[in-house]
DNA sequence: TCTGGGGTCCTAGGACCC
DNA sequence: TCTGGGGTCCTAGGACCC
């Protein structure tokens, strides 16, 4: 058996934690640059407020229902959310942590038990410990803990927790859930499916297999074997090490100029260095892509990207950003407004190795990982305890590209600064 | 005026080898 | 006139997730 354990509206139900008068009032949080509506309160999904929305096109329904907005505020996320984990982690042997707002528990060794009753004290604890409201699918696949978990979320007379372990149950269950609505099954395959009648996720489980797996290849017939009770999604106890590191930003404000435009490099490809070393990991690959706003029908369209390896793996900001910065120059093209730009890091190696391996620069190798590592040490030492950007590398400049965050709440659980202000 | 960010896995097809 | 068979590796792009 597993157990799916999601957080009910995670971002928004954060903001409204550290601000009661908003318990209930709809809350909707924003993405990145306040663009569209990435989490809303149950008030919010009543007022028919789409997931996704582009904040422009509600501002006026979103100030008729006094509705309280925030832009993302992703320290506090990760600081509830590892709160939230640490107490599922004290009920269960084992624990998957899937997302920032979802874990799966191994229920298999709780066979005395009454599992909804332990499903009921799951969500009593969480919300005793964090404030946070979460709602408990059981299941004996993955897939049918994500169909329970659903059923959990959506119909109140479940109260928040929902199992399926009995034949009949599950039945009923996949009759109700649309296939689109279930774990894997995305745009693409629902198109599939619906061509061939296959509506339900009842259906999905019963469809001809080898024509599920020659259509959704291996991957949905993973999805119609759980479907159907046989389990192919293991736990995954341990966190595996990152493929990739990604830092990208939409502008507040396009940008157009050549020196604007290498000030927001420098800053993510610094973000993916600190990233990389939190990670422990040096990167040998150095991806760019720059662009236009893929909305605006003005203006010309430009979309440039470019990978170059570098000279050996390595986690020194210096080095990325002198990397992100050369590329830059190779993809830059005047007479553009720019809106977005981004920097990947990849062919991740763990630091241990690459001081190893071997380069045809064998003395600059070096060079870069004794001296540059204790500069970095340094650097992410003094960022850690006086703030973020207390110490930066020059290029790395805040301009008109700076996304917008016009109703960012304070950080209550990791800034000591923002405590004060609310108390202040 | 205004439309997110960060990931993974899978497949097809090309390049290359003997 | 007629031009093999078997394999690996790499990459781009698609699909999906939260």
């Amino acid at each position: 058996m597993f157990a799916l354990v999601d957080c009910n509206n995670f971002y928004a139900s954060c903001e409204r934690l550290f601000n009661p008068a908003l318990r209930t009032s709809p809350v909707v949080v924003l993405s990145n640059n306040d663009g569209c509506i990435i989490a809303r309160s149950e008030e919010a999904k009543a007022l028919g407020i789409q997931m996704g929305t582009p904040v422009f096109k509600c501002r006026e329904l979103l100030r008729r229902h006094k509705v309280a907005v925030f832009s993302s505020n992703y320290p506090l996320y990760g600081d509830m959310s590892s709160r939230v984990m640490m107490t599922l982690a004290g009920l269960a042997p084992d624990i998957e942590l899937y997302s920032i707002d979802e874990a799966f528990l191994a229920m298999s060794s709780f066979g005395r038990y009454d599992l909804t009753e332990y499903a009921r004290l799951i969500r009593r604890r969480v919300r005793q410990h964090t404030g946070i409201p979460v709602c408990v699918g059981m299941a004996p696949t993955k897939t049918l803990a994500k169909v329970a978990n659903r059923l959990a979320k959506k119909n109140p007379h479940y109260q928040g927790v929902c199992l399926l372990d009995r034949s009949e149950l599950i039945a009923s269950a996949l009759a109700m859930t649309k296939a689109e609505d279930v774990w894997g099954i995305g745009r693409q395959s629902t198109k599939l499916l619906s061509l061939r009648n296959i509506t339900t996720a009842a259906d999905l489980a019963a469809a001809p297999a080898p024509w599920v797996r020659k259509h959704l290849h291996i991957t949905g017939a993973k999805v119609q074997a759980e479907l159907n009770g046989i389990s192919c999604l293991p736990m995954e106890l341990v966190r595996v090490a990152k493929q990739s590191i990604c830092t990208s930003r939409s502008f507040g404000k396009s940008v157009s100029t050549w020196e604007e435009l290498h000030q927001a490099v420098a800053t993510f490809a610094g973000k993916c260095a600190v990233k990389l070393r939190k990670e422990g990991a040096a990167a040998s690959l150095l991806t760019l892509f720059i662009g236009t706003s893929p909305f605006d029908d003005q203006q010309a369209r430009y979309w440039g990207t470019k990978t170059v390896s570098l000279q050996y793996p390595t986690q020194n900001s210096m080095m990325l950003i002198r990397a992100a910065q050369s590329v830059l120059d190779l993809l830059f093209r005047g007479g553009y407004a720019y809106k977005k730009a981004g920097v990947i890091v990849s062919e991740l190696s763990p630091l241990a190795l690459a001081g190893r391996t071997l380069s045809l620069f064998a003395d600059e190798a070096a060079a870069d990982s004794e001296q540059s590592k204790k500069l970095m040490l340094l650097m992410d030492g003094i960022n850690q305890r006086y703030g973020r950007g207390a110490v930066r590398i020059a290029s790395e400049n805040a301009g008109n590209w700076k996304p917008n965050q016009d109703c960012l709440s304070p950080c209550y659980t990791t800034r000591w600064g923002d405590i004060l202000e609310v108390k202040g």
